[in-house]
DNA sequence: CGGCATGTTGATGCTGATCAAGTTCTGTGG
DNA sequence: CCACAGAACTTGATCAGCATCAACATGCCG
C-alpha cells in the first residue's frame, strides 16, 4: 500500500480532515494553513502490522494520523507488550519536547493507516512558540501525557471492569472530537488481545469481563461496533475524568456542520 | 518552616547543589546563570505532607527540589492514591508543554522539602527553545515522560517483585545522576505505604515481598538505607530499562558529537 | 471447502488483597 | 531516663480476582 493506491476523492476529504484537526484549536496563519496543506498532500497509506515509528528513533518528523488505528507500545524481553495509549484519526505523534529525542516506544499500525508527515510542527518546536503551530505542539504533547497518566491509575488502582469501561470512555471522547461517534456507538478496530494488552489483563479475562458488561446492559458489540448504553453511570462506575484538553474540543457539536463523512 | 529557619549553611549548600544539576546539561549562559542564582536565592522550606502543586492548578511556576522527595500522586474518589513518579533532589516539576496547562496531579511532599522557583525556565518555554534553559526544560519534561512510561509497564506487565526491583534500580540510577548514592546504598526517606502506592500492590504485599528480596539476599535494608547487592541481577531480573536521558548523565558528552562511540 | 485467527467456555491454581493480631520503632512528655 | 502512644512494620489466615491451560465455537478469507 503507497500513497498512488489511495483513490483521489480519499485524498481530498483526508486532507480536509487534517486541516480540520489542525485548526480545532485556533486558526493557522496564512503560511501555517499553507504549510499543513503541502504537508498534508505528502499523505502515504501503510498496511496494519507495520511499525510507523520505532524505539529509540530519533523524534524529529512529526506526523499525524488521517485515517486508521494505532497503538504506543513496548515489547518486553520476554515478548510480553504493554500498550501505553492509542492513536487514532486526528492524533499527532512522532513529536517529543526533548528535542531531537528517542522515541520511548514504538508506534505500531492496528489498521491499514494513512498518515502524512508535518515538518511544519518539528520546525515549531525548535522556534516560534506562540505561533499557531506551537500551540498545535503543545495540545498534541499535553494529550499524550494525559493519556499515559489515565493509564497508569487504571493499571495501577483499576479493577478489570473499571479498567475497560475507563478505556472505553475515553475512546467515546476522543473519538467524539473527531466526528468518530455516532449515536452513542463506535467502531474499534482491533482484537480483544489488543484491549488487554493495553489494559494489562488476559485476553480470557477481558473476554469475561466485556461479557459481564454486556449482560449488565452496560455497553452493547455488534461486530467491531461498540455502543456505551449509559456513559454517565459507566463514568460514575470508573471514576472516569474527561481529559481536560477534549473537554472544550468536544463539547458542542453541530450535527449538521458536521460535514465529515463517516 | 520556611526559609528564615535555614541555616545560611544550607542555603549555601543547596544553591551550589542547584547550580551543579542546572548546568548538568551544559555550561549556561552568563546572564542564564545569574538568573539561576537569584531564583535558587528564593528557596525555601516546606514542611512534610505538604501540597506543593495541587491538581488543576495553572502550570505556570517552574520550581526545583534541592532537598527532600516529594511525589507526583492523584487521590481517586474514594481515596485510592495513585502515585505517579517520584521527585527527588535536583527534580524540576511545575512545567508543562503545555503553556498554562493544568497540573494532571497534584504534587506532595514525602519529607520536609525546600524548593526554588525558576521563572527562567517559564521564561525559556515561551522562547528560546535553543537556549542552555530550553535545553534544561526539554529534558524536564523527557525525564518526567520516562518515568511515567516505565511506571506504565511495571503495573502493566509486571510482577509484584518485578516492579519493586525495577522502581529500586530506577531511584538508585536517578539518586546516582545526583550523588546520592554511596556504596550501593541509599536512603528512602519514606514508609512502605508510600512504595505501595506507587507500584499498586498493598502494603502487606510490598512488605512480604521486600523481605523475599532480602531473604534472597538481593537487597539490604537498614533503618531507611537500602543497599542493592546485585544490581546487574536485579536488571535482568526486572527488566530494567535505564532512562536514556540518565546514561549520559553519569558520562556526559558532547552533544555534537552524540554519534561517539564510548 | 479448509485453515487460521478470533472469540467463548470450563476447570484449576496462583498471585496478591483483605482482615486481624501482634511486634518493633519513633517520638513525646514526665 | 523511663513510660507511653501512635506509627510503621510483620505475621498468619483466608479469600477473591485474575491467569493459565485446554477445548471448543464462530467468523473470516483464500
Amino acid at each position: 500500500m503507497n500513497r498512488a493506491r489511495l483513490p483521489q476523492a480519499d485524498v481530498a476529504r483526508l486532507r480536509d480532515f487534517g486541516l480540520r484537526v489542525l485548526s480545532r484549536r485556533g486558526v493557522l496563519a496564512a503560511d501555517e494553513e499553507q504549510a499543513a496543506r503541502a504537508s498534508l498532500g505528502e499523505m502515504q497509506a501503510q498496511a496494519g502490522g507495520t511499525e510507523l515509528l520505532a524505539e529509540g528513533a530519533r523524534l524529529n518528523r512529526a506526523q499525524i494520523l488521517l485515517e486508521g488505528w494505532a497503538v504506543h507500545q513496548r515489547v518486553l524481553s520476554d515478548g510480553r507488550r504493554q500498550i501505553f495509549s492509542f492513536l487514532l484519526p486526528g492524533d499527532i505523534f512522532g513529536i517529543s519536547a526533548r528535542l531531537n529525542g528517542e522515541a520511548l516506544c514504538s508506534a505500531f499500525a492496528l489498521t491499514s493507516v494513512v498518515t502524512a508527515p508535518l515538518a511544519m510542527l518539528d520546525e515549531a518546536l525548535r522556534r516560534a512558540p506562540g505561533s499557531g503551530c506551537g500551540r498545535i505542539v503543545r495540545e498534541a504533547l499535553g494529550l499524550e501525557e494525559s493519556f499515559l497518566v489515565n493509564q497508569v491509575v487504571r493499571l495501577g488502582q483499576q479493577s478489570a471492569q473499571e479498567r475497560l469501561i475507563n478505556l472505553l470512555l475515553e475512546f467515546y471522547d476522543r473519538l467524539a472530537a473527531v466526528g468518530l461517534v455516532e449515536d452513542d456507538s463506535f467502531v474499534l478496530p482491533f482484537t480483544q488481545e489488543v484491549l488487554s494488552d493495553a489494559v494489562g489483563l488476559s485476553t480470557v479475562h477481558t473476554n469475561r469481563t466485556l461479557q459481564q458488561l454486556r449482560r449488565e446492559h452496560l455497553i452493547e458489540t455488534h461486530l467491531n461496533q461498540t455502543r456505551l448504553i449509559d456513559r454517565k453511570r459507566l463514568a460514575e462506575m470508573a471514576d472516569y475524568r474527561m481529559v481536560p484538553c477534549l473537554e472544550t474540543a468536544a463539547a458542542p457539536r453541530d450535527h449538521a456542520n458536521a460535514d465529515m463523512p463517516l
